[in-house]
DNA sequence: GTGAAAGCGCTAACAT
DNA sequence: ATGTTAGCGCTTTCAC
């Protein structure tokens, strides 16, 4: 039988109130008394039943997911798995609520930032915009001591508890070491396309691949990055320019979504003229483009896994409780025909 | 402030107890009163809260988890990861026990399994090996209702509720086709070395490798099996000994463990005839490996995902609960330099 | 069939 | 500085 705080105090000869006392850091016990509850605690091997102490406080949680809105396949999907993670954890006593937030508005996320009652909330992740605007409204709510972590995209500079999703210089290196390795001995220019430069998960990512084609694929010659706002037409139209204008293109990166777009100019093109294609995130277009042959190789990030990681760090902070490192790191993922899941 | 039974009692006009039948779909309730329940608790949006449910019962688990003892890297982390994660779940009423089981030995596995008391574990994890006797235990705990996994490796046609591990045809056809990716367009043989071929998850890579080699890369020839027993200086040897035998081979594929072995071999080669090395499993020697590009690519499973997976999955057998599938899909993931977590 | 009441292991007033 | 007691939300006898 697991022994119970009653086991302990008895053991203690002491009270109940006083093992909990002891327990929860409490001041207003002498360090005897201290000593002798701690002791029956490892004489014991007592472990404090987490959901009992949890239902006694009556503590509950509510947390707050600002998520963009728009066609961005990813974004819909971290916001699913949110939604459907939250779904779960009503029994458990924790409320999740998910804010579509315009994308690529710095203002408009600091503007719902604001609007967030501090008194209300025990949490926050939002995808982060680094606008100054954004800056000011995380440090009210740090001033609130409200834990926010960053999702996906990070601002380092700006107060966070953390952030969670992947190293995106390491994708950008694992992209160029993909593209080096699949061109073999061919020598050639790459196109890369983002969504936008001021994005620091793009920027980042840029950064990785042009480290490694410097340095390892020197007759690899990255072109200077298009933008197509992670819209697929918007990106297509940039693209198909670029290609008209470049020819000898025999890679292509896309650091960014909008891969409706991308994968429609690889489609178009003639099949002996098709640049090998690196693109991120496993959509069901980029699935459909790996298995045609059309995209070599998608570099992804577990949205599911995110979003839990998330909701588990978000009541960690709230907690005071550890965080599990190797559980939380998002892994750069990469998938190839074979081994798709 | 959220519902509770009593909220629900109330607006059902009926007692706490007959809401906790209809809850739990207990008999000896009238089709009319379970009715007035059911539409309170939507009119409500009640949801059980089941840390309190769980205290009430007095619902404690015990999970049993055999894994292979001795030297292999991965082995020793998983069982590492489950020890912490058991240790983890003591505050939530879960203990865990790790016993460990001489590898390659069905019958030390059915023996420990057959020591099992089945009135006094919620689960069991396993790590399978194919074995008549193996198959005699799991059809006796299956008849007292135990729910059973197996871990790593699968035994499909044993009872077992579910296995939990990658796709083994699916990483074979990935090492194919890496290697045939990273080899270009020569021309030559290709060493395998596995543990033994009568472990499944061995033989299903292999397979998968077979596989995509004949149908893409006919210029690449691979050699039959070299068995290693999953140990260093075991498959060291073997390895050596084909190697002298067999000049031109331009590719390795690791299927099993022995890493180490493999890896000293290949630093002892000339770097000008080095074979590109695909190999399972990132420990501190594969990293090393990769790092100093001894080896090209590793292929992953995750053990701290599958521990936690396995105690999820038990967790949700015991009690009658769904599982979320994505969660608990194992990946097969790839990590070149770059991608390293 | 249905209800009243006594816990599960812990916390938090309120006493002493 | 320490103890007593009334819950938290749910389950489970045991009556009626």
């Amino acid at each position: 039988m697991r022994p119970t705080i009653r086991d302990v105090a008895r053991e203690a000869g002491v009270s109940l109130a006083t093992v909990d006392r002891v327990l929860n850091h409490r001041t207003g016990v002498r360090a005897a008394t201290i000593r002798r509850v701690e002791d029956a605690v490892s004489r014991l091997g007592f472990v404090r039943d987490t959901a009992a102490a949890n239902l006694s406080r009556r503590r509950d949680y509510r947390f707050v997911f600002l998520i963009p809105e728009g066609s961005n396949s990813f974004m819909r999907e971290l916001e699913a798995q949110v939604v459907a993670m939250g779904a779960r954890l009503r029994a458990a006593r924790v409320a999740v609520e998910v804010i579509a937030i315009p994308p690529f508005d710095g203002d408009a996320l600091a503007a719902a930032l604001d609007r967030i009652d501090p008194r209300e909330v025990s949490g926050i992740a939002l995808v982060a915009t680094e606008a100054p605007s954004v800056r000011d409204a995380l440090v009210r709510l740090a001033g609130f001591g409200i834990p926010v972590v960053t999702l996906v995209s990070d601002a380092p500079l700006f107060p966070r508890s953390r952030y969670i999703g992947i190293d995106n210089v390491a994708a950008g290196r694992t992209a160029a070491s993909l593209l080096g390795r699949f061109l073999g001995p061919r020598e050639g220019r790459i196109a890369l396309v983002a969504g936008s430069m001021l994005l620091r998960d793009h920027m980042e990512r840029r950064m990785g691949f042009e480290q490694v084609m410097r340095a390892e694929y020197p007759r690899l010659t990255p072109l200077p990055v298009v933008e197509g706002r992670d819209d697929a037409e918007t990106t297509r139209h940039a693209l198909a320019t670029l290609l008209a204008a470049e020819p000898g293109v025999i890679g292509l990166y896309n650091i960014g979504a909008g891969n409706r777009g991308v994968i429609e100019i690889l489609r178009a093109a003639p099949p002996a003229s098709r640049p090998v294609a690196v693109v991120h995130e496993l959509t069901p277009h980029t699935r459909a483009a790996l298995r045609e042959g059309l995209a070599h190789a998608i570099i992804h990030q577990d949205a599911g896994h995110e979003a839990r990681s998330a909701l588990r760090v978000l009541r960690a902070c709230a907690d005071g409780a550890p965080v599990l490192e190797a559980r939380e790191r998002i892994r750069v993922e990469i998938y190839l025909r074979d081994n798709l899941p």
